[in-house]
DNA sequence: CAGTGGTCTAGACCACGAT
DNA sequence: TCGTGGTCTAGACCACTGT
């Protein structure tokens, strides 16, 4: 385990464990490097990533702050792994509709930078929270990359899967919001009327060597949806 | 200015200038440091803002390259200093509609840490892009941070105006997307029918001190609405 | 002015990728 | 095995905050 990571879930833990709220303050740099025994530089990387992360705002010549923002119930946008911590957080749970290999629509042979020939797993979920549907999920993967997919790896995290089983590393996504209107497919699925909002969220996935493997379109449900994004400026 | 800084934006102009696309290959660190002839750690903070940022991506034994997302006319939703960079690329401009000095909603006050019976500033402007109506915007500014706002400084950049005009330094935000139904009012402004979709964005931005000292609530045409967002995980 | 975080260095050593 | 990026150190010096 890398120190600065470790150090970084040790203070995320503890602000955690301790219920710290907005603006407490943590142990200074000084301390910090004593108690983990590590030089500075390790330290502030540390709390550089829970900078980014949103979790804690260093002001120099003051201190370290909890950083924690106030609304309960928000789904992070940018939380890592696709949903993995949220979907531990909101007790979200899948339903699968379809899961073939077949070849792809020519837009997800655009965003997965393959021809209209090559194999992709396409699979479609719907996905609820608390119960109630949240949203609609048709993914698919170059299966020149993720070679080998079933029902029950599916229904738990298709990511963890994709690290741990097939020990590939995943690095960046980007990801395209829009807002429209629910068609009489979506709706008859979300349980809606047709012309209700809809925020549809794509995105493309890629692996640490920059090559995009899941082509992921979410519907949801807009009564479900409530997102969050902590930007550092 | 900063050295890292500095060979941050050097390296996004050249990217920029040479039209260098998703996968192309940058100097190795080495002749990084030499070129620019600093240190290693140097470098590799500069790289590291960079992949924050979305415009490289590292990968260990092999070389630093070039990120690049596909589609044109999004809006970065995790650009800096509210919508800046955007505002330039994309030709918004903005009406006001209401600027004076009130008490906060309840709202308002909560997001803002302030009392019921505390001043803001409250700012209500209509943005067009391209000339179509873009959003509707409603701000309240903490009157005791932010001290003066006239006509004139609003038409403009405001954040340009807090930072250079004001002296003070925006940290970070926290902000918050639901999607739901117009009203009659909001469909007015927008041109569009009541019970047309909306994606409604709340930001509370604060000082790199932690207070904060904007409560945003926009409103957006959902026929203009396209968002996209670089995640690297 | 003391306290605290931020920048930068030079260099050792490690881990991953390509060949 | 070599090229390349990643981690970590010890320490000098700088810049902002608060008393």
């Amino acid at each position: 385990m890398l120190k600065y990571q470790h150090i970084a879930d040790e203070l995320e833990n503890y602000i955690e464990e301790h219920k710290l709220q907005q603006g407490d303050k943590l142990p200074i740099l000084q301390d910090l490097m004593i108690q983990f025994d590590v030089s500075k530089s390790t330290v502030t990387k540390a709390l550089d990533l829970l900078e980014k992360k949103g979790v804690v705002f260093q002001v120099r010549g003051s201190g370290i702050f909890v950083r924690r923002h106030k609304r309960q119930g928000y789904i992070s946008l940018t939380s890592n792994q696709g949903f993995k911590k949220n979907l531990e957080e909101f007790h979200i749970t899948s339903e699968i509709i379809t899961l073939d290999i077949r070849k792809p629509t020519k837009e997800a042979a655009v965003n997965l930078n393959i021809g209209l020939d090559d194999d992709v797993y396409y699979v479609k979920r719907i996905r609820y929270i608390h119960g109630q549907t949240l949203c609609i999920e048709e993914s698919y993967f170059n299966k020149s990359i993720v070679t080998y997919l079933n029902k029950e790896i599916i229904t738990e995290s298709i990511f963890n899967y994709i690290t741990e089983g097939l020990g590939l590393n995943i690095g960046f996504a980007d990801t395209y919001l829009h807002v429209d209107k629910l068609n009489a497919e979506e709706a008859e699925y979300l349980g809606l009327q047709k012309g209700d909002p809809k925020l549809e969220v794509e995105s493309v996935f890629h692996l640490t060597n920059g090559q995009p493997f899941d082509f992921s379109k979410l519907t949801y449900n807009y009564v479900q949806s409530q997102f969050f994004l902590q930007a550092v400026l």
